[in-house]
DNA sequence: GTCCGATAATTGGTTCAACCAATTTTGGAC
DNA sequence: GTCCAAAATTGGTTGAACCAATTATCGGAC
């Protein structure tokens, strides 16, 4: 009960069938397993890897849930083209097993938002209920408590639950996973950190006077604006 | 070998542990397990299904997959907020049991690709690469083989692969798996065929000459016409 | 020789029983 | 009441066995 969650999560013993999971996933995408081949059965790789046969089977689900792989029984498991069944949680896996793509996809990831949170706001500039303005407010105006970086999710997030579109939500759930990858990066700096402040503000404002042109301006120019201070930030620190 | 991939999806026997998935999905998408509830335990499920444990935890498994639950060891699995953690693929896993949704699912996933398409578009005409443009080239000029809605498909995917954009190409994978619920209602009428048969011309030589806003233009006005021809659709549909 | 069908071998799906490892609960010492 | 160690609870892993679907094999019909 003492345990605070932090540390729960770095503590937090890997689980076997996830190093499997993590194996197979490398061998995918680095392209040892190619598209089509069929992977050892189930007892093969139990041998290989030194355990059970129902851990493997764990690995193999997950994914099969990416869409990585289908099983068929009685005969055995391929690898698919996850460029044309893949679904898009794949790309947090690559992260985590092929850092040399790295760059590729935060870049990729900051187009998609850079394209989708501005229409995010205009919508919820325009369908924002009472409640989700006064939960916007408690949140933008009140500089106590939780992080800078907290309480940017959390105002991305209402945001979103304010368009009345679940899949804005949902997206908006899927960039903030790599929060942890590039998010320290941007709000490591005070001048970032104003200006995320600002924007706060400014956005809330927005949507409260149901401005929706206003609100997609705003949430542009702050994605530009971070998304500029992200990249000379990683270019320093490829020359450092 | 002699059987179609029809008949193998139409007839595969649904594996024991897709089902108790199918319970658990449910209970949680209806709000009979609420956020935060703790689960039964695993052995307590396996006695309530008359099933393995194994197979319970190979359910469970996805469950935590979709970012619906989360597994402690020694505690037990607690449903989490989907609309703070969830991934993406839950709106599958939502239609799948909960079919009052289908329509408020639907029509976030159009608004969705309506912002992100026309976009995908304009940066495939940018940066389409020549033997990208070439593929585009079989898929849309020849009018044998494929049936219009697979041809549909290639094409978006072709745009997809064409934007450079990764991401762009898992989006349009995930829009591609909803075809199934509505995409025979609308390649069904010849007049919407004869439209998207256009569309695919239209789109191809826009990106050919490079010309990115046309491409974005045409995009978008393809999916804004199928966006009403469906609604008219479904609306029809729901009046017979 | 080819083709067909029965049969065997292979492989994923499920079950059972046991033990390991982390967490929570219990109950006594203070 | 607090604290700590033991016990109970619960998820994680293992091993072996059997079920079910697919594939490979082999013998006979032609």
């Amino acid at each position: 009960m003492l345990d605070s969650i932090e540390i729960k999560q770095s503590i937090k013993r890997t689980r076997v069938h996830e190093q499997v999971t993590r194996i197979l996933l490398r061998r995918i995408i680095r392209g040892k397993l190619q598209v089509g081949q069929k992977l050892s059965t189930e007892r093969a790789m139990a041998l290989e890897f030194g355990v059970n046969r129902t851990t493997v089977r764990e690995a193999l689900r997950y994914l099969e849930n990416l869409d990585l792989i289908t099983i068929r029984q009685g005969d055995g498991a391929y690898v698919k083209n996850y460029l044309e069944s893949g679904n898009i949680q794949i790309v947090k896996a690559i992260l985590q097993v092929d850092n040399s793509m790295r760059f590729q996809v935060i870049t990729a990831i900051m187009e998609i938002r850079r394209i989708n949170s501005p229409e995010m706001a205009y919508s919820a500039a325009l369908k924002r209920s009472q409640s989700h303005l006064q939960r916007l407010e408690n949140t933008a105006l009140n500089r106590w408590g939780v992080s800078v970086i907290e309480r940017d999710k959390k105002i991305h997030h209402l945001i979103g639950l304010a368009s009345g579109n679940i899949l804005h939500v949902l997206m908006t759930n899927f960039y903030e996973e790599f929060y942890d990858f590039f998010g320290h990066l941007y709000f490591e700096n005070e001048k970032n950190k104003k200006r995320s402040e600002k924007f706060h503000k400014d956005i809330f404002f927005a949507i409260k006077k149901q401005n929706a042109q206003e609100a997609k301006k705003i949430m542009r120019e702050i994605l530009l604006y971070s998304e500029k201070a992200l990249f000379s930030k990683i270019k320093c620190g490829a020359d450092a």
